[in-house]
RNA sequence: GCGGAAAUAGCUCAUCCGGUAGAGCAUCAGUUUCCCAAACUGAAGGUGGCGGGUUCGAGUCCCGUUUUCCGCUCCA
């Protein structure tokens, strides 16, 4: 990572804060780690990137439709996922070697060697003492118990180990008013088990056929062990997901359909195709087949934006396991194979998920340039300007009258009720003109427009172009027009 | 998690050996202004991250603490 772009990435955290994007958030109580929140113009930019996808995923495809479940959910949900088992685990870390394991694979490793040295007696005994402590949640013991016996890490070779902590990756509460009776349950880790487990009610009441998908827009919560480099990583974050059902044997081919139709997406926002790659997954998880991410060039390297899995039946499986209940899909499509409907199944998914927040980073990255301007006179000035999409720029249109007084005002505000009906605008007749389009330029406005004394004579106004610093002259009744054929 | 650095006005930064806290920009009020941050007048803005110590006196020296950044580690 060059000096250059290290500090293009402060500067864009100092941007992002100065100018109402991202704040750090509970800040006047020195912050909360991991933690952001979004400001007025963020807040915008946030909202337009989530309606985009929502607008490409749903609108634009008739066999797509959406949902949004609670954040709570049954706590089973959780066992079926496999969350509860995979990501709850008491660690431990090796000081001399870094290292960090998982408790019981490290003791249960040492059992092993026990074993093989021809002392199953004290392998047995170890683990029925590993049990033991597990169940308590006693890390001291465990601590102990793996200090007496002299278990070394594989790297390092010493016996030189932190105390154990326990890692979460969920978040967990009490539901129900009253503590004692309360039972815990878990902030949702990702959005896409509410698409699960509302499968059935999704594909009846919108008489949805396979192939079919559901997507859905939200916040999850993780624990991470290191949270940094600004909303790429965080505690509370936002998902974009969708869940497409497909006939087992055809996932491959939707699988291929995804993967290249997201990137599409990406492209569409007129990011140039550089800046992003696929990163094919070589190692799967546990409930994958096939599984990339779509990486894009942030100030800190080539980062997952977004991830393409194919997660087979894995999902919709567990949950008719733990709920007892039918997951299933009847498909009264004809097989050629055999001549009869292909009957009842349990749906192969692909799954797509985007975070929103890294998205908006994204934005932020790809938008933000500091310009050196040559003016007519041969010197030189200098910008700061957020090229950021049209489609989902916070604010559309600047109206500005060039001075406050003979009637420039009133035509500005004509101009004003004509168009925020239809998309968001910005009224603005204080300080000089320049001033006022570097300020625009600044939060990524697209169109500025400038009401002058020719404007009373002709209804022209001048237009003026974010990115090129062009200025036209149009007819005041262009406008909307204009900016409405830009934006959609 | 470990190591290093930093913290002064909204922002960027000064304040020399310990002696009353300063500028530019931004903000606010007004004047001026017909197209790219740069005109004029005035105003406001600070417990120097927080807590302790040394000293007649601390933004400045020492200790602690919090936060941030950098590197390594870890994690998807």
């Amino acid at each position: 990572m060059s000096t250059q772009q290290e500090n293009n990435f402060q500067a864009i955290i100092a941007h992002a804060k100065e100018y109402g994007f991202v704040f750090p958030g509970s800040e006047i109580y020195d912050g909360l780690g991991a933690v952001y929140d979004y400001g007025p113009y963020g807040s915008e930019l946030k909202k337009n990137i989530r309606d985009y996808w929502w607008k490409s995923m749903t609108q634009l495809h008739e066999n797509i439709v959406g949902i949004d479940a609670a954040i709570f959910m049954h706590p089973a949900t959780w066992k079926a996922s496999g969350h509860v088992d995979n990501f709850n685990d008491p660690m431990i870390d090796n000081k001399d070697s870094r290292k960090r394991y998982r408790v019981d694979h490290l003791i249960e490793a040492h059992a092993a060697k026990l074993e093989e040295k021809g002392q199953p007696k004290e392998a047995e005994a170890l683990l029925q003492e590993m049990d033991a402590l597990l169940s308590k949640d006693d890390f001291a013991g465990l601590k102990h118990l793996i200090e007496s016996n002299k278990i070394v890490c594989a790297v390092s070779g010493t016996c030189n180990w932190t105390d154990i902590r326990q890692f979460n990756l969920m978040f967990d509460t009490k539901l129900g008013s009253v503590t004692d009776e309360a039972d815990t349950i878990y902030l949702r880790p990702e959005t896409a088990q509410g698409i699960f487990v509302n499968f059935l009610n999704v594909q009846k009441t919108a008489r949805m056929k396979i192939p079919f998908g559901i997507a859905q827009t939200g916040k999850a919560f993780r624990n991470e062990i290191v949270a940094r480099q600004f909303i790429f990583r965080m505690r509370e974050f936002e998902q974009m997901e969708m869940q497409f059902f497909v006939r087992p044997g055809t996932e491959g081919e939707w699988y291929k359909y995804w993967k290249q139709a997201r990137l599409q997406w990406h492209l569409s926002l007129g990011i140039p195709a550089k800046k992003y790659r696929y990163h094919d997954h070589v190692k799967l998880a546990h409930y994958a087949k096939e599984a990339c991410d779509i990486e894009f060039e942030f100030p800190f390297g080539f980062k997952e934006v977004e991830g393409i899995h194919s997660r087979s039946d894995f999902d919709l499986t567990r949950h008719q396991l733990y709920s007892k209940k039918k997951m299933q899909y009847f498909d009264a499509d004809i097989d050629a194979a055999t001549g009869k409907p292909y009957g009842n199944y349990v749906p192969y998914v692909i799954e797509t998920s985007i975070g929103l927040d890294r998205m908006f980073l994204l934005i932020m990255a790809h938008a933000y340039e500091e310009e050196t301007i040559t003016k007519e006179d041969g010197s030189t000035d200098s910008r700061v300007v957020m090229h950021i999409p049209e489609k989902i720029a916070p604010i559309k249109l600047a109206i500005l009258p060039l001075t406050k007084k003979d009637g420039l005002p009133e035509i500005a505000r004509d101009l004003m009720d004509e168009c925020k009906n239809y998309f968001r605008c910005f009224y603005e007749e204080k300080d000089a003109i320049g001033k006022r389009y570097r300020r625009q330029d600044a939060i990524g406005t697209p169109f500025c427009v400038t009401i002058d004394h020719q404007t009373k004579e002709d209804n022209t106004v001048t237009i003026r172009y974010r990115d090129s610093m062009q200025q036209e002259r149009i007819l005041l009744s262009q406008v909307k027009d204009i900016v409405i054929n830009a934006i959609v």
